[in-house]
DNA sequence: ATTACCAATAATTTCGAGATTTTAGTTAAT
DNA sequence: ATTAACTAAAATCTCGAAATTATTGGTAAT
């Protein structure tokens, strides 16, 4: 079962990052070459993902990428907004010290890529470490919020998101003014204002919603 | 692959109706015989409930019945307000007529069964109408949304909460109480009071919450 | 030319046996 | 009496082939 389990992690990194484009047949047979194992193996760690929304599964008919879908990717930023917020308002009240140091760790790092990338004219070589960092930030975030629930279900909602987007938008314009976005997060999270930090989250997001609305109060400030 | 989808929603129902004990081992070579099919292909339906959340699923262990937990019910309740309030919130701007139609019956028939499980002394043989009745009212509560996305994780969530919730109270008794909970969100969704159907909704859900505060913002009323 | 039908091919799903790993039980040594 | 090592039994996991179902391509009929 080693080998299953990276199995399971490789094809949930691709799916993320995109390098299947959307409507891909997954053939279990034709990948477990590559894995080195059989078929039915494959199968099971193509059910996983489907469970997750990973990928498409229709009875006899087969696993495939799932479609871009517009109307998905707002849905996900949404359920994105709901969750980090929520998940951000907690851990500053029970992080501590801890999870300050962690998040401006997270922060640091995020923010070097990003000014390595902004400064190049193909981002492509950088966007693998960028993908990891961004997400690592993120889920940082809300790292101490104590719902261990709470945070695998935002995991799954990212990486559903960033599998709409990633392939939504080819060029990754979606990376640049993130640098200033992700700095007005950490600093209201670390000034422990929870409506400022609830403000900056739907700010970061705020592109991917193209005209919806979200049903959270609007906070005061 | 008829049969494998019955033998899934079987294993849902039985698992969020609590028919087994947590901890309980769920071995595919057992459940094959009940089901007439070979083991593979109760795995592959247990591996898919493992995904969900129903069954746990260790490496060379097999799969089990996930133990109680008062922490996990604390933290699915508290996703359940979070996705409920955003789902009715937006059902109210979104639904029209037609969605105030559904969830009124869904009410009359929920509403229906309370009573006479009121008037009875062991409820035990309506517990399975009284649960789909009372998960079809909340689904019928977000069901116009608009976003599939945030149904389907409510609905994930939901079948946890149950789970946890079915087993930790054997006698029921978190039964009593709600029809006028039930009531309370029903007029306040009707009467389209978007602040008092969160507040309806975090009361009835509040005494799974045993000491836990949510993070959102306090509606003003 | 279009549709209906049938056959050949390809893909998916199911299955049970063999290989691997864990668990339980027994004996031996400290 | 406790621990360690070993053995036997049971459970899990992997695999490839057989059975089922979908797809494709071709032929005949309208």
């Amino acid at each position: 079962m080693e080998n299953d389990n990276n199995i399971y992690l490789e094809l949930e990194k691709r799916l993320t990052t995109n390098e299947f484009l959307h409507g891909t047949k997954l053939r279990a047979e034709i990948l477990r070459v590559e894995f080195g194992c059989s078929a039915s193996t494959v199968r099971e760690v193509l059910f996983r993902l489907a469970t997750e929304g990973l990928v498409d599964f229709k009875e006899q008919r087969g696993f495939r990428v799932p479609d871009l879908s517009p109307k998905k990717l707002i849905e996900l930023t949404h359920l994105r907004v709901l969750l980090e917020e929520e998940g951000a308002v907690l851990s500053i009240r029970q992080g501590g010290v801890a999870w300050e140091a962690r998040l401006t760790a997270a922060h640091h790092k995020l923010s070097h890529i990003e000014k390595r990338i902004h400064a190049l004219d193909d981002p492509t070589p950088l966007i693998d470490i960028w993908f990891s960092s961004e997400k690592e930030f993120h889920q940082t975030l809300i790292s101490a919020c104590g719902s261990a629930t709470l945070k695998q279900m935002h995991s799954l909602i990212y990486a559903q998101f960033r599998q709409q987007l990633m392939e939504a938008d080819r060029r990754f314009d979606f990376i640049s003014g993130n640098i200033k976005h992700h700095y007005d997060i950490l600093e209201a999270a670390l000034s422990a204002d929870e409506n400022l930090t609830r403000k900056r989250i739907r700010d970061h997001l705020a592109r991917h919603l193209t005209g919806e609305t979200i049903a959270s109060q609007k906070p005061s400030t």
